[in-house]
Formats: structure tokens, sequence, C-alpha cells
DNA sequence: ATCCAGCCGTACCGTACGGTACGGTTCGGT
DNA sequence: ACCGAACCGTACCGTACGGTACGGCTGGAT
């Protein structure tokens, strides 16, 4: 009878939700068609009734999964002891990998083109968790490393956001369009490396004090 | 009863045939819903018999939706006579607004919201012609000119495509993805021209020689 | 033993939309 | 003047899917 829960998180959710939540997700990878009330509630072996009454409608549930799998990609923070001119490369550089890694992945992927389509049709609020989650979580994340970098003589910028922003288009540049787009790229462990040493050496020749 | 045309291009098409594109790409900037086969029938004035007849199914009217606004903003090549330091700059410079401006724009923001959504359903065409027309045509538009600032010993790289794409994500950063998942991003003309010539500035830093 | 809440499975409804059929109209060719 | 092709408008059909209703099962509380 009672709404869905204004945010989702790991709490908030009983072992069997996330289940649900899990089996939308699944569903959600193997082609975004498929993502159908009916298909949720077969491959979660459970009852449409449950959805609606847990997660309130379609989009409860949409919204609910999209926090679900945000809620369990928590990064961990890196840490900005001993900071020295390698250790800000390599946690610079880790930082790179990581996000790769994450958005060439087949959940992001889905998820994004999810609430890329959602984002042209009113209802915008997935579209905006998957920003709060992603970019705006991403720049949360990094933003302290760059001010201690700056802090310890070791970067130089102005605007801490710019110089966020200019990382992740080094990182990033077309890859996650593409992949939104259905380009087939070959996205391996090595060239993941590769590129985040690449960015990571591109953004020290740029900000690097 | 023919099939529709394999490519869609400014000729092949009749002056009431874009007439309906054109309908179909307003209905689609305003909303990607409502882009319907009896909406772009009414939008157009016309009947969704003579739709069928035409484009042959809904996929195809699509296509050649996205396939008649690609061939509507082909680019002029940039011209690489007479390259100095000077020239080469601004025409990075220029070609990066561009880019900016094109991207941050109501159709194509609709239009790669479409293809995307497109993409997660095995009917990839629609992300490979955004792809083909988007990406990959600026890469062909761009390289010449990195080839010719090379040859004239202005830029130093070893690949050009992974120069081209330093460019792209220095151009580009965050900006297409947040406005794709409803990022209210303020992109007016004065920010546009500012962030094509940091991406500039910062392209010759890393690749000038 | 009884009861009740929660849930599963299935059937069902309403609507939206892709696709088809058809009558009526316009218009160029002969 | 006549004909046929192209097209408009509208009605229609089938299906897919969001959402609801309901009967039956289970498991824990009393």
């Amino acid at each position: 009878m009672t709404p869905p829960t204004l945010t989702i998180g790991e709490d908030n959710l009983t072992e069997r939700q996330r289940a649900v939540l899990d089996a939308a997700l699944g569903l959600l990878v193997d082609g975004g068609d498929g993502l159908t009330m009916t298909g949720v509630a077969r491959r979660a072996s459970c009852s449409k009734e449950t959805l609606y009454k847990w997660f309130g409608d379609r989009d409860g549930l949409l919204t609910a999964t999209v926090q679900w799998q945000a809620a369990k990609v928590r990064m961990v923070p890196v840490d900005r002891e001993t900071l020295t001119a390698k250790s800000l490369a390599i946690a610079l550089e880790k930082f790179g990998r990581d996000l790769l890694s994450v958005l060439a992945g087949d959940i992001s992927v889905a998820l994004n083109r999810l609430a890329v389509s959602h984002a042209g049709q009113e209802k915008r609020n997935l579209g905006a968790i998957v920003l709060e989650n992603g970019r705006y979580a991403m720049g949360r994340r990094l933003k302290p490393v760059l001010q201690a970098g700056r802090d310890a003589g070791l970067l130089s910028f102005e605007d801490c956001e710019t110089a966020f922003r200019t990382f992740f288009g080094l990182v990033v540049r077309d890859v996650q369009i593409r992949l939104l787009l259905g380009d087939r790229m070959e996205l391996d462990e090595q060239t993941i490396a590769a590129d985040a040493r690449r960015a990571r050496e591109q953004f020290f020749a740029l900000y690097g004090a």
C-alpha cells in the first residue's frame, strides 16, 4: 500500500528484493528489451503483484534497480596519505583504470542506455540517478586527490572541476559514446591499462607543477 | 512495393519525403516519445499508408530520418592550405567549436538518444549510422589536418587516431554523456568558445612539436 | 488446530501502437 | 473527358505490455 521508499540502498531492501533487482539487472544486460514486468517476474520467480507492491510501478522498479546497482559499485575512496609524485600518479592511473573498467562493463552500458532512453521522455529521474552515481560520484571521489596533489605542490590548476573534467576526457575520450552506440570495441585489460597510463601522463603534462 | 532504398541522401528523396522526415525530426526533438507512425503522419499531414510505402516500416523511417539529418549537417572540410602554427590552431579551435555546437544541439541529443536506445535491442543499425556520421565522420574530417600539421613539423605524434581521440576527449570531455543523461548544462557560445580554446591549447601542449 | 499475512501463478483488462485496408480526392497524361 | 497513379484520412486489427484481481500455497504467530 505504501509507495516505495524514496531512496534505495543496500539496506531497506530484503534479500528477496535484492534478488528481484538482480534479476532485473540480468534481464537488462542481455538485451534492453525483455525488461518487462512480466519478464522480471518470470526471471525472479515472483508475481507481478509483488513487484507492484514493492516498487509501485515500472518506473519505481527501474529506479530501484539503478540505485541497487549504484549501491553495489561503491568504489573505495582513494586515500591521500603519504602523497608523493609517484603515489599520486599511481592513484590517478588506478582511478583511470577503474573508471574505464566500469564504463566498459556490460552493466554500465546497459544501465546508461536505459537512463539515456528515459532522459528523453519527461521522467528524467533515471538519468539524474545515473548522473549522480556515475559522473558526479567520480568527481567527488577524485577531486580530493587533485586538491591534495595541489596542496602538496605536485599539481597546478585553478579550477578543480575543470581539472577533473579534463582528466575525465583524457581517460574516457570517445569510449563511452561508442559503446553506447553499439560500437564493438576491444577493451581488454591491457588496453585499459595503457589508456589509463597515457591519460595519467598527459594529465601530468598539462597540470603537473 | 519496393523496399526502401538502402542509403538515404539528399537526392533520391522527393521534397515531400524530406518534409516528412523533417516532421519526424521535429517530433523527435520535442520529446522522444510521440515519435509514433501516427504522430509522424499527423505532423506531416500524410497518411500512414504513405509512410509504409516509402519507408517500409518504422525502423526504415527512423533510419531514413537519421540519414536525412546526417546529410544535412555535412560539415565543410578544413582546408589545409597555407598551414602555419596560427592557421592550424585556428582550424583546430574552429573544429572544436563546431563539434561542441553540434553535440549540444537539440537534434544531436535527441538523435543520439534514439540511436543509443536502439543499440540495446538487436537492431543496431541506427547506432551504426550515428557512429558513422558522427564520431567517425569527425575523425575523417580532422585527421588530414593533423597529418598536415605533422608534415609541416607543427605537431608530433605517432598514431593519428590516438591523437584525434585525445583531441576529441579534450573537447567533449563529459559534455555529451551529461547531455544525453538529461543534465541541464548551460552551453552558450561563450562557454563553447572557451572550451574549444582550452582544448586547443591543451592539445598543442601535448602534441605540439 | 487455527488464522492470517505474504507471496506465487495465472488470468484478465485497457490502452497504445505498429501495421493494413479502403474509400475518397487530386492531378498529370492521353 | 477519361483514366490511373499517388496520396490523404480514417477506420480497423493484432499484439505487447502496464497494471489489477483472485485463487491457492506456505510459514510463522497464537
